[in-house]
DNA sequence: ATACATTATGGGTAGTTGTGGGTAATTTTA
DNA sequence: TAAAATTACCCACAACTACCCATAATGTAT
């Protein structure tokens, strides 16, 4: 069976402990190519979660951030945005990883964490803030969900 | 561990000692490579904080500033304001630098200091300074960084 | 169904890291 | 040249992290 690497679908939910490690689900590990050396980089997310990406694919982002002149004032607050969260963590050999407390705080995160796929990404969600989110997202955005079904087919 | 080498993300708050010493987050001087022997760059950076850099990417950064004639007045002044409050500084064996006086000015740092990793240099911050800075950008120039989120997939 | 392997979760321990301060060497100033 | 100030180098300690092992639950193969 040939399946798509470092490509990330389904929902799991699982635990953080203690000390603030949350397993990466086994599918998850599976699919990542070697090169990324079971590595991840963590970061906040858009909406109030965490975003886990291969180290490998972070490192495409990193490489166009690069090309950005800091001469530039709105290039320096724009890296400074996107990089600032960011850390690099590898997981154990139970397969968790280590969220780090500012990210913990940004997400909102207890003892109950959603895991999503998300295509190139993984998103680490609080499940009763992720409920709110999108009760809320359905209402706005029905408009522009018939926008993007014209350019998705599904 | 072979991750990217010279390359600094993550927001850290270390502090300053009555000396004028900060700690090197450790994460940052693990990626540096070992031709850059414990030492950085510091300087001035555009916005009001100090710009850390590896040795070796200063260097890079001299030898394009060589490039640039002096027969333009731009081009002597440019140069001239970036080389101006550069100096070197080895890390000691607990992994602090010490900042210069005037940079200490220049930043306005306190007691706190807000590390971050701008990919290719270190930001060395005073944190309430950076969150006035962060919010007046952010009002100026709102859509510029849209344009720049759209063209870079995150 | 039973044995075996994998997976999710918890916790212990040794080494690392951040922070403070001390002392000797070096530089600066009077 | 001597005193004062600055710098470089050292040690100490608390907090944290990485790494290890244990166990229960789940999945897989014979």
């Amino acid at each position: 069976m040939t399946i798509n690497q470092n490509t990330f679908t389904g929902e799991f939910s699982y635990s953080l402990d203690s000390k603030g490690r949350v397993n990466i689900p086994a599918k998850f590990r599976n699919v990542l190519t070697s090169d990324n050396e079971q590595t991840f980089v963590i970061t906040r997310g858009m909406d109030p979660c965490v975003w886990v990406y291969p180290v490998t694919v972070w490192q495409s982002i990193e490489s166009e951030l690069r090309k950005l002149s800091s001469l530039s004032r709105i290039n320096r607050s724009f890296v400074r945005s996107t990089v600032r969260y960011a850390s690099s963590v590898q997981y154990d050999k139970q397969g968790r990883i280590a969220i780090t407390p500012n990210l913990i705080e940004y997400a909102q995160l207890g003892k109950e964490a959603l895991i999503i796929g998300m295509v190139n990404k993984i998103e680490i969600w609080n499940p009763k803030l992720l409920d709110s989110v999108d009760q809320e997202s359905h209402k706005i955005d029905s408009s522009e969900f018939d926008e993007l079904a014209n350019q998705i087919i599904l």
